[in-house]
DNA sequence: CGGGAACCGGAAGGCGTCTTCCACTTCGGC
DNA sequence: GCCGAAGTGGAAGACGCCTTCCGGTTCCCG
């Protein structure tokens, strides 16, 4: 039972990188609506090359946007060493939110929920609960109003994904006062809607 | 020199009529990616008869939102008749905010910017000198924080956008919460940094 | 009630995308 | 250097969408 040939030809290696890496770049100024013609012809591959390694179009894209992932999750998991809660929960919100604003493929590919790619979901998981031990503390600080729950940021997510959709040079702006705004709003101690019963990424869509 | 023939038949006059209709509902409940022949199959009648109403398809989304615009602007300008301008500005974010959640096509109708439709261009202007009205008096009452401008409402629609764009039965909910982050914001007065340049709706995408 | 214009439905054209197929080329162990 | 397997490129298939075309039908005025 399978398992693909780990050992691939130097010349085919070459090619799977620099059709990640054109990917990755492409995907990042233009969004994921980029034909596969295009990204291979930008590779110097043949269409075929690009769907030997890549079997499917979500393929190449949970692939590209996999380390996204897991350096967004270690930004969480820092976020936890910090003396200051309060500050970590605020460096989290403000780099998860600025790379979805750099990355144009970015919020299209988190919200695309991955019907495969297991081990996303993994450290999904990891990730949330870490968040929320995190709001825990921020929380006992006084910093963070006690009604805040952890689907907030799938809140505050989404909403930055409506910004980035946007024009792309004013994004990075307009994302950090999105940011700057809800992070006032999270220290206001006013009334608020109860939460919205989202999971973390799932029930998207 | 033209002019199209104003006086349509009776028949035709109510196969348009249905077709606006049936328009609204599908786009309001699914969006703007519904294909023109689906439209046309749940209004009862043959695509050409869709488009010798209406030449495009952008044509035909034009004509659905139009009065939707039109009740977004009334809003706005109701609510400069409120004695209390902060209590004024809440609805008019709060109703505009609902407006978007309850109808899925909306922001993207909005969105798409009107290459013609004047008369939205001109509407628009006059809501935006509406707004900035509201918003110093607003902001004369002390409830509205100093720093604010007229485009944040941009941000705010475009975030809500994003949080539209999710699963459409938590849509509201979620906006609802969404909005109350953001009165919370508006009204306290930490640091933020500044304004983005935004175009009230142009400078989109 | 009759004729002509307005109107109609569905099939077909055009386009852009994802994906597959196959004859040809290149790598790398022997 | 040789040979088989792995790899390759570009054309072709399949699909879905917007839009146009045409023969038949329906309304409305006189």
């Amino acid at each position: 039972m399978a398992g693909e040939p780990t050992q691939l030809r130097v010349d085919a290696l070459a090619n799977r990188n620099r059709v990640l890496a054109v990917a990755r770049e492409v995907f990042a100024t233009e969004g994921l609506d980029v034909p596969m013609t295009a990204i291979a012809r930008r590779a110097g591959v043949g269409v075929a090359t690009l769907y030997r390694r890549f079997p499917t179009k979500d393929a190449l894209v949970t692939a590209v946007f996999a380390e996204q992932f897991a350096s967004c999750t270690s930004v969480v998991h820092d976020a936890l060493d910090d003396p200051d809660p309060w500050r970590g929960f605020c460096v989290v919100v403000s780099r998860v939110c600025a790379m979805q604003a750099a990355d144009r493929g970015f919020s299209a590919a988190f919200l695309a929920a991955f019907p495969d790619a297991l081990p996303v979901a993994r450290e999904q998981a990891r990730a949330e609960e870490a968040l929320t031990e995190l709001a825990r503390r921020a929380k006992a600080t006084g910093r963070l109003r006690a009604d805040f729950v952890v689907d907030d940021l799938v809140l505050l997510l989404m909403a930055n994904g409506g910004i980035v959709a946007g024009s792309a040079e004013a994004a990075l702006a307009a994302s950090r006062r999105l940011v700057a705004y809800f992070l006032q709003a999270f220290q206001a101690d006013g009334p608020l809607p109860p939460a919205t019963p989202l999971g973390l990424a799932d029930a998207l869509r």
